[in-house]
DNA sequence: TAGATTGTTAATCGATTAACAATC
DNA sequence: TAGATTGTTAATCGATTAACAATC
């Protein structure tokens, strides 16, 4: 409950991952008018082990969990923010504005993670210059200079596969230090630069593949 | 190159979701006129680590590879999808209509993976009856019975936070196994269900937080 | 042949799970 | 006090990386 994102011990990248699911399901409870659970409730509430949990837990609480009550939801609710970086405001432009462009652009979400999309860019001269989910479009030849002078560190790439490179080398030009892109193509960046690969068809066709498994075993 | 998607040895989970990744970058070599290539070769492409690939070629490829020249990129192709089930038509389900809904709707990838969105239902009266990317978007009261008339096995959630769980629900009911979700929700479900949880926020929250740690370092 | 690449066995690493004493 | 839950140390598990003989 007192310092900033100061964190001392880094938890695992696994854990990290974890982290949304936990304040998720803790934000939930807050609304139910709860304000005190124990790492065992949590577990069992979201099928995870509980030792898990309790390390989990233990990993981001500044404050220590009481024997036999457990953790104060706020206090859990403002470590986890405060680790993921809730807290602060990151901005990242968008580029490519067509459905799934626009999927983004609408997501609610996005804000109470800090996450603020500052505009979207788009090649297509009919929808350039129109305005989607309250947001300017604005021509690709403006995505470099603008990256540089709002000093933007994040850039998501929601273009067809064919353009995703160049987009990609222009958003790296604009001095650009992570990518989240959409496009099924591995991209060439610097080794510099942070790659996050989102592959929607990929993941459905695994999510599949394991389902298959499952019925096969049974 | 010979029998069907009898997979003997099995594949880790973290091998089979670096798959679509190889497929990937194969198709394009091969796009290319490229046929034959070595694993180091795809490691450096892909910046893997070159025993790694080795061992995932191996996993998956029926024929050897040739010390010195390597694999022939159209097996290997094969084998690969025919691991992943993208030999197989696959149907599935979509809930929910809106941006994100539309976006995966309009996603021309699930094809080449064998996924099929058979039909997309939303509660909203003034789109129901209406045609969206080429398919009928049908009222949610007929969500289970065409699941269960159609064998449908996979059903996705794209639908606001406060519907999820109810269409979760009537996807069960229709005698869905798999869900995938974008709905920030934990969805409670038999244990029998498969459910994979996609939070767009927190993924990009959490490439904004690998990123604050890596400018931290250097 | 010489050298690159293969398949495979062993060593390392990281994360999950189990065990247990400390505490409210 | 008794019992549940905590934090922490040790054991297990799975995946990655390293080492090396076999081969085209």
């Amino acid at each position: 409950m007192n310092d900033f994102n100061d964190s001392p011990i880094s938890i695992s990248t696994q854990a990290l991952e974890r982290m949304p699911y936990y304040l998720q399901h803790l934000k939930q409870l807050q609304k139910e008018g709860i304000t005190v659970i124990a790492s065992p409730a949590i577990a069992a509430d979201l099928s995870l082990n509980e030792v898990q949990v309790r390390k989990d837990l233990a990993a981001v609480s500044t404050s220590k969990g009481k024997p036999k009550s457990g953790f104060i939801i706020s206090d859990l609710i403002y470590n986890m923010e405060n680790i993921l970086g809730y807290h602060n405001v990151k901005d990242a432009v968008l580029v490519g504005a067509g459905y799934l462009g626009s999927a983004l652009l609408s997501y609610k979400g996005f804000d109470s993670c800090g996450m603020h999309i500052v505009a979207a860019f788009d090649i297509d001269d009919t929808i350039v210059g129109t305005e989607l989910c309250g947001k300017k479009v604005l021509p690709v030849n403006k995505l470099s200079g603008m990256c540089r002078r709002m000093n933007i560190h994040i850039g998501i790439i929601a273009v067809p596969e064919d353009q995703a490179q160049t987009v990609c080398d222009q958003l790296v030009a604009g001095g650009i230090l992570a990518v989240w892109n959409f496009a099924p193509v591995h991209l060439n960046t610097p080794e510099t630069i942070m790659v996050k690969n989102e592959n929607m068809a990929a993941s459905l066709a695994i999510l599949s593949k394991h389902l298959q498994e499952k019925i096969k075993q049974s």
